[in-house]
DNA sequence: GGCCCCATGTAATGGGTTACATGATTGC
DNA sequence: GCAATCATGTAACCCATTACATGGGGCC
């Protein structure tokens, strides 16, 4: 159920699909992904559901894209969806099911695995970093000042920061303890 | 794809399908849910496929129980997943798109929404601290000298607590930053 | 000419949730 | 007698992924 919120979280603004899958690939894939293959079907429903409404445009350059806007009836769902409380209970890590069972393995490819990810996350704590820094050199009022929309996204990002940096130092603690059996 | 592997790794020994909702519910819902209406399907096809096979049970008392095993094959598969390394960027997390948009509604709503988070998250955290304490007090050889399965285990209990606790904090600074403003 | 990017879509398949259906036993 | 728990399943629906299809523009 939370796709076709985030849709009307994003067009506010009359936007295309082709950018709202731009905004996944470079903002939102930290904690949610769509492909376009799901995007285009959801937002024709959206304007078949009256929460949006669609309009076409045809620039110098390039192909004609389709631009979708929230309607009010479209606002109002999206806040009946954060006003009813957070959805929790959802999560599906796929790699801790995989680190539950890791004792089916011989140790040293348990160490392989613990280094995989350490890898991952340790590159995706520095792009967060890389994001942290670079807005608190744009924006004075970074991070406790900002205004409503920002103070949102950045109440994303300070989770990002905590939780990988966490999971990180759980690659390197788990690793200390595997290491030392060897 | 995630779900038969995880179905083999449960059936190292012969247990139901209704066995294995309780160790969902009990044990991984931390980071996997399974319906039975999944459960019972994916057994079945884990048998046609060979990786598993199933025994009827009649005990003294109670319903007859469907008991599976994995095979060897189903071994072999089940390693297949382990050794192929870490399943990553597939996290779904509801209540974080919820987040990124919570500027749409006002500051109060903001604060309740915050307030549940943290109290749900408190209360699981408080909930891995038990299982932390009183395994520890169970085993001497708890954290760092665990036989394999029981390490692999404690390293996602290891994960919950210092995850977890980043959350709480992080609800603490939001909410910080939200009361500052009123 | 061939490849990548922009831009929109459909079809087939697989995974997951909700609802429905059955029947025995345990506890109040 | 009734509700809850034990135990197994099917059917319908919705959500997500992969593959397929189309066509213009820029770049080498």
């Amino acid at each position: 159920m939370s796709l076709p919120n985030i849709l009307l979280g994003l067009i506010k603004e009359p936007t295309s699909g082709y950018e709202i899958k731009q905004t996944f690939e470079q903002v939102l894939h930290y904690f949610w992904n769509a492909d376009l293959a799901q995007i285009y079907p959801a937002l024709k429903k959206l304007e078949q559901q009256g929460l949006a409404t669609s309009q076409m445009a045809a620039p110098d350059k390039g192909p004609p894209r389709k631009l979708y806007q929230r309607t009010t009836e479209g606002t109002q769902q999206l806040r009946a969806w954060l006003q009813d409380g957070p959805q929790l209970n959802t999560e599906r890590l796929h790699y801790l099911t995989q680190v539950f069972f890791l004792g089916e393995i011989p140790s040293n490819k348990r160490i392989t695995f613990f280094e995989r990810l350490h890898d991952y996350f340790s590159q995706q704590l520095n792009e967060l970093i890389e994001v942290d820094n670079s807005w608190s050199n744009d924006d004075p009022r970074y991070p406790d000042n900002l205004p409503d929309r920002e103070q949102a996204m950045q109440f994303t990002l300070r989770l990002g920061l905590l939780k990988i940096n966490a999971i990180v130092q759980w690659c390197e603690s788990c690793l200390k303890t595997l290491n030392s059996k060897l």
